[in-house]
DNA sequence: TCAAATCTTGATGAACCAAGTCGGGAATCT
DNA sequence: AGATTCCCGACTTGGTTCATCAAGATTTGA
C-alpha cells in the first residue's frame, strides 16, 4: 500500500469530518483551510467519496459535507481502497483488485506467498482501524505529544 | 509499499540467482527466459542492482550475474528499497526516504502515527525475510503445492 | 426577489513516471 | 577473428497524478 497525496488528503479531510461529528455539515472551505488542502482538489476528492457513499453533502449557503455513517463504522481500509485502490503490494495478492501476474503458477510462486502475508497483515490493520480511532489517537497525541503512543492494535 | 513491475522483476531475478548459487554466474538471457522478463528491461534492472552492490557481473562469453553476498544476507527490504524506494505508505514515516509532509505538526499527526505502525510492521517483515528464505519457500511450495504454507514469520 | 455562499459537473493541462526499446560499445572466451 | 556476453545512455510511449478553471444548480438570509 502506498498512499498518494490524494489519499492522504482524503483521510485528513475525513478526520476533520469525524471530529466535527456534532455539526450538521462542515463546509469544504473549512476543511481545506484547516488541513491546508487545495480547495479545488479537495472538491474533486470529496465528490469521489460521496459517489462511494462515504460522505453526504448539502448544497447552498448552509451547505457542506458530513460522514454518511458513524465514524466508528468507517475503517481506513474502505477509504484507502476507494481513493488509492489495492492495499496489497502486488495486485496478484489483492482480494478486491486482483489481477493475474506474470508468473506461470500462482499457487507455487514464492514471491506471491510472501507478499500475501504482507497484504493480510496490512489489510487487518487498516480494517480494524476506523475514523473514530483516528480521532481518538489525535486527542491522545494532543494530550501527551512527547511520548510515543502505545495503543495495542 | 507498492511493488512496481520493475521491483517484481528484480525480486524474481534475484531469486533465480539465489537458486543457482553453485554456478559461477548466470547469464541474463537464462533469467529472462526462466522468469519471462523482457531482456532489455532486465538488463536495466540488473545494472541498477550491480550499482547498488547487490549483484556482481562478469562479461564475455562466459559472462553473467551472481549475488554479491550469500542469499541469507540479502533481505528483501534492501532490494525493494533500491528498486522501488520507500517501504512506508507515506514518505513522512519513512526512515531512509523521509520527506516532510504537509501537516503542521508531525509529532501530533494522528494519520502519521497510524502509518508509522504500518511502516514498522512491513519493514520488520521485509527486513527479516531474505533471498534464502524466498528460495526455501519456493521449495516448500514445490513439494506440497496444495496446502497453504504455514511458516512462522 | 436578490445576493452570497455553497456544492456539482465536466474539461483541461502541465509535469512526472513507469515500462519497455534501441544502438553502439567493451570485455571475454574459443 | 568471431561469437557471446555485459555496459551505457538515450529515447519512446502511454498513462497517472496533482491540480486548476468555468459555468451551473441549490439553499438561505436580507
Amino acid at each position: 500500500m502506498k498512499l498518494s497525496v490524494r489519499g492522504e488528503y482524503a483521510l485528513r479531510a475525513l478526520q476533520v469530518l469525524a471530529q466535527h461529528a456534532g455539526d450538521a455539515v462542515v463546509p469544504m472551505q473549512t476543511i481545506a483551510t484547516e488541513q491546508n488542502i487545495p480547495r479545488r482538489f479537495l472538491e474533486q476528492i470529496l465528490h469521489g467519496l460521496k459517489a462511494a457513499g462515504v460522505v453526504e453533502s448539502r448544497r447552498g449557503i448552509t451547505g457542506g459535507y458530513r460522514l454518511a455513517r458513524p465514524a466508528s463504522e468507517i475503517p481506513l481500509a474502505t477509504i484507502i481502497r476507494h481513493v488509492d485502490g489495492a492495499l496489497a503490494p502486488l495486485s496478484c495478492v489483492s482480494h478486491q483488485f486482483y489481477e493475474k501476474c506474470s508468473c506461470p503458477d500462482e499457487a507455487r510462486c514464492a514471491l506471491r506467498s510472501v507478499m500475501k502475508e504482507v497484504r493480510d497483515t496490512v489489510a487487518a490493520m487498516m480494517e480494524r482501524m476506523t475514523l473514530a480511532d483516528l480521532v481518538a489517537r489525535a486527542e491522545a497525541l494532543q494530550a501527551r505529544p512527547m511520548e510515543p503512543v502505545d495503543f495495542v492494535i
